[in-house]
DNA sequence: GACCTGCTGCGGATTG
C-alpha cells in the first residue's frame, strides 16, 4: 500500500513538513484518497480538535495545484460555515495553509465590506468562505452571474454539518447547493465536517439527497480517550410563605436566591476561580442569575470579578470582551454562557466544563465536553442537578427524582458514544416559499414546471406532493407573493417584491422582534418585544443591576441606569424535545440496581429515592398511576410521541399534559383513559393534519403567515406530530 | 423546560 501522504502535491507536503508533524492523523490519512482521486461526496466525522479542516483541505489544495495550469480563474472551493465568527477563525487557518500557493482566500458575510465582495464578484478566484445567508443574497442579487462565478468550482466544504440537519437552514442550504449544481450542469463534490453526527446515514442523505449517489463516510473515533465526568446533586428547601410576599412598589428588591442555587454557586466559586472554565447554564435567565450571584461573591471576598456572562441577547461588544478575557492566559476567567460558546470559535485552553441542570440533547453535552481538555488534560464536566425537597404536595416527577435520572441517563449515553440522530421531519413549506421567491429573483421569472423540477426532483423538497405544491403556488398568488404572466411565467407579486427585495429575506429562520437596552445611550443588549419592562422596574442584565428609566415602544428602546436591586430577565422560548432513547435509558436506570460511577453522594441518594418510589408503585410493568383526580401515564418515549398522545387524547375529549417523564391526564380516571386510548388504536385520526385543527398558534416558520388554514395544518402536523410511531408505541402497551 | 444562527445595493460626498 502506498502512503497516502505521497499522493499530496509537493507544496502541500512542504506545508505539512513545516508544521513539524511527525505523521498525519488517522482522519487526515483516510481523507486523502477519496477526495483527491474520486468525485465522491465525503463526510469526515471526528472529535473536536482532531484536524478535520486540514483533513479536507490538504487533498483539496493538492487537486487545485495540479489543476491550476489548465484552469482560468474562478471560485474553486466554496466553504460554508454556520457562524461569522467561525469564518473569521478559519480564514486565518486556511490562509496559513495556502501560504505561497497562490490561492487567494476570501471571507464573505454580513460584516465584510461591500467593496471586498464586489472585488470577488468581478474577479472570483480561489477559496470563498461564506454563510448560507450570503449565498442566498448572491442568488437573489446576482443570479445571472452564478455560473460565471462558480464555473471552476472543484469542491463544496460544509463545516459543522450537524448544525444544519433537520432545520430550516439545512433545507435552505440543500436548495442553494442544488441550484449551484443545476447552474453548472454538473455535480460538485461535497465534503462535510462534524464531531457530533448521531446517524451517518441521515448525514449522508442530507449531504446528497439524490438517491443512488455514493457518500464516503470516514469516521475516526478515539476509543482510548479518558473523560472526567461527575453528576452532583443539590436539594432545595421548599419555599416558606413569607418569601412569596409581594414587595412594596419602588422598593429595591431581589428575588430570594434559593439555597440549592446558592450552594451550586458556592461550589462553582470554590472550584473554578483561578482558572479558565465554561459554565453552561441552559437559559439566558439562568446565565444572568448565576453571573449576578457569582459577581456578588467576588465583591464580598474583595477579589477581581472572574465570572462573566455570555449569551445571544448581549451586545457584540460585551460578548467579545468576555471572549478576549478567556483567551488571555494571564487573567483567569470563567464564562457563564448559553449555547453561544458550544461551537466553532477557538477560545483557547478551557480547564473544565460546568453544566447547570441537564441540556436537552446528548449531542449538546458532547459538543460542550469537547470544548475542554485541549492540551493533554482529559475533557472534564461537572453536571449540577437540582431536586426539590419532598413534601406531601410533591409531584410524581419530584418523587421519581426525574432530573437526576435524566442527567444520569444522558451521561451514560454519552459514555456509550451515542448521540441523537437529527430529527428530519416536516414539510418546511415556509422555506419552500422562500426558495420559490429566490429562484424567481435569480432568473427573473420561472414557470411552475421549472420550480417543481428544481425543488422536488432530486431537490430538498422531494417529500412534498404535487397537490400540496400546486396549492402552495395558488396561495402565494392569492397573497400577492406571485403573479402569473400571460405566457404562464411566474413573477414576484406586489408583496413578494417587497419581501424579496429587503435584506431580511436571506435568512430562512424566524426571529422575534426585540427592544434595544441602552445605558447612557450605549447599547448593552436586547430583550424580546413581547416582554416589555415597566418604568421603575429593576433588572439584572449583562451581570449587572439596573433601574428602567424610560421605555419607548415606538423606537423599541429601553433606557437603564445602574441600581442596587434587580431580578433576572424573562425571555420567551418554546421547549426542547427530548429524544426517546433518553427515556428508554432512564427506564433501564430505574429498573437497574447498580449505581453509575459518576455520581456524588447526594445524587446517589436521589437515585436510591427515585428507585424506591419506582419499585413501590411497580412502574417496571405498570404504566398507569392514579394520583388523586389525575392519571399519570408512563410511555418512556420521546417528546414527539408524548406530544402526539396529548393531542390524540384531546381529540377524544380527555385533557392531558406532557410532563416529561409522564403524560398526565387531568381530572379523569384510569378506565376512561384506557377506553380513549383503545378507541384511538382502533380508530386513529387519518392524518397529522386532522390532529392540528384544534391547535392554536401554528405559525412556527418565518413565512407561515402566507399559508392557508389547510396548508398550515398540514405543515404544523408534519413538524410536531407522528401518529404512526405513536400508535406503534400504544399497541405495544396493549399487547 | 431552550438556545443559537444571519442580512442589500446604491448614490453621493469625501479623500488621496
Amino acid at each position: 500500500m502506498t502512503d497516502p501522504y505521497q499522493l499530496l502535491a509537493q507544496p502541500v507536503q512542504r506545508w505539512v513538513h513545516k508544521q513539524g508533524w511527525e505523521s498525519l492523523r488517522p482522519i487526515q490519512n483516510a481523507a486523502i484518497e477519496p477526495i483527491l482521486n474520486t468525485d465522491d461526496d465525503v463526510i469526515l466525522s471526528a472529535s473536536t480538535a482532531s484536524g478535520k479542516t486540514e483533513a479536507a483541505f490538504l487533498p483539496i489544495l493538492s487537486r487545485l495545484i495540479s489543476n491550476t495550469e489548465e484552469q482560468e480563474s474562478g471560485c474553486q472551493v466554496l466553504y460554508v460555515a454556520p457562524l461569522k465568527a467561525l469564518i473569521n477563525d478559519q480564514l486565518n487557518r486556511i490562509e496559513l495553509m495556502t501560504d505561497g500557493m497562490n490561492i487567494p482566500v476570501t471571507p464573505w458575510h454580513g460584516d465584510i465590506s461591500a467593496t471586498r465582495k464586489k472585488k470577488f464578484r468581478d474577479k472570483p478566484d480561489g477559496i470563498l468562505l461564506i454563510t448560507p445567508e450570503s449565498i442566498e443574497s448572491l442568488m437573489v442579487n446576482h443570479g445571472p452571474h452564478i455560473s460565471r462565478i462558480f464555473h471552476a468550482l472543484s469542491h463544496v466544504v460544509i463545516d459543522e454539518l450537524h448544525s444544519y440537519i433537520g432545520d430550516e437552514r439545512g433545507i435552505q442550504l440543500q436548495s442553494l447547493l442544488h441550484r449551484i449544481d443545476i447552474a453548472l450542469r454538473r455535480r460538485v463534490p461535497r465534503v462535510g465536517l462534524s464531531a457530533t453526527l448521531g446517524d451517518m446515514d441521515i448525514a449522508a442523505s442530507f449531504m446528497r439527497p439524490e438517491k443512488k449517489r455514493k457518500v464516503v463516510l470516514i469516521n475516526s473515533s478515539d476509543d482510548a480517550e479518558e473523560l472526567r465526568i461527575q453528576v452532583r446533586g443539590y436539594e432545595s428547601v421548599a419555599p416558606s410563605l413569607e418569601k412569596l410576599a409581594l414587595p412594596e412598589e419602588d422598593e429595591e428588591v431581589n428575588e430570594p436566591v434559593e439555597n440549592d442555587v446558592f450552594q451550586i454557586a458556592q461550589h462553582l466559586y470554590k472550584t473554578l476561580r483561578g482558572s479558565h472554565n465554561l459554565i453552561f447554564a441552559n437559559s439566558r435567565r439562568n446565565v444572568e442569575h448565576y453571573a449576578d450571584i457569582l459577581r456578588q461573591m467576588c465583591e464580598e471576598h474583595r477579589v477581581p470579578i472572574e465570572f462573566l456572562p455570555h449569551h445571544g441577547s448581549l451586545s457584540k461588544e460585551i460578548r467579545e470582551f468576555a471572549e478576549e478575557q478567556i483567551k488571555k492566559s494571564s487573567t483567569p476567567k470563567n464564562i457563564i454562557c448559553t449555547s453561544t460558546l458550544e461551537m466553532g470559535i477557538d477560545i483557547g485552553d478551557v480547564g473544565s466544563i460546568a453544566q447547570i441542570e441537564s441540556p436537552f440533547e446528548v449531542s449538546a453535552m458532547r459538543q460542550r465536553l469537547g470544548r475542554s481538555g485541549r492540551r493533554g488534560d482529559p475533557p472534564t464536566m461537572r453536571t449540577y442537578i437540582r431536586e426539590e425537597e419532598l413534601v406531601p404536595m410533591s409531584s410524581v416527577q419530584a418523587r421519581l427524582r426525574e432530573h437526576t435520572f435524566q442527567a444520569s441517563a444522558m451521561t451514560q449515553l454519552l459514555l456509550n458514544k451515542w448521540c441523537e440522530p437529527p430529527l428530519v421531519k416536516g414539510l418546511h413549506l415556509s422555506t419552500m416559499i422562500q426558495q420559490i421567491l429566490s429562484i424567481i429573483a435569480q432568473h427573473g421569472g420561472a414557470t411552475a414546471d421549472q420550480l417543481w423540477k428544481v425543488l422536488t426532483v432530486d431537490g430538498p423538497f422531494s417529500h412534498v406532493e404535487q397537490p400540496v405544491f400546486v396549492d402552495l403556488l395558488k396561495q402565494m398568488g392569492e397573497k400577492q407573493l406571485l403573479m402569473q404572466m400571460t405566457d404562464g411565467a411566474l413573477h414576484h407579486g406586489k408583496v413578494g417584491e417587497q419581501i424579496a427585495n429587503h435584506y431580511s429575506f436571506y435568512a430562512a429562520f424566524n426571529t422575534p422582534e426585540e427592544f434595544t437596552l441602552l445605558v447612557g445611550g450605549k447599547r448593552i443588549g436586547r430583550l424580546p418585544f413581547d416582554r416589555p419592562l415597566a418604568v421603575h422596574s429593576y433588572l439584572i442584565f449583562a451581570g449587572k443591576r439596573w433601574l428602567v428609566i424610560n421605555v419607548d415602544p415606538d423606537k423599541k428602546i429601553i433606557d437603564l441606569k445602574p441600581a442596587k436591586g434587580g431580578n433576572p430577565p424573562i425571555f420567551t422560548g418554546g421547549g426542547g424535545l427530548l429524544h426517546g432513547e433518553i427515556r428508554h435509558e432512564m427506564y433501564r436506570l430505574y429498573c437497574d440496581s447498580t449505581e453509575p460511577t459518576f455520581l456524588n453522594k447526594q445524587s446517589r441518594e436521589f437515585i436510591k429515592e427515585g428507585r424506591d418510589f419506582f419499585a413501590r408503585n411497580k412502574l417496571k410493568d405498570q404504566w398507569f398511576l392514579q394520583d388523586g383526580k389525575d392519571v399519570h401515564l408512563f410511555f418512556w418515549e420521546g417528546d414527539v410521541i408524548q406530544d402526539t398522545v396529548v393531542a390524540l387524547l384531546a381529540y377524544h375529549g380527555v385533557r392531558a399534559e406532557n410532563g416529561g417523564i409522564v403524560v398526565t391526564a387531568i381530572e379523569t380516571n384510569k378506565d376512561r383513559v384506557i377506553n380513549a386510548l383503545e378507541e384511538l388504536v382502533d380508530y386513529p385520526p387519518k392524518s397529522e393534519e386532522e390532529l392540528s385543527r384544534e391547535i392554536k398558534n401554528k405559525w412556527i416558520g418565518k413565512f407561515d403567515n402566507f399559508l392557508s388554514d389547510d396548508l398550515l395544518n398540514k405543515s404544523y402536523g408534519s413538524h410536531r406530530f407522528d401518529i404512526e410511531d405513536t400508535l406503534t408505541s400504544l399497541k405495544k402497551k396493549f399487547s
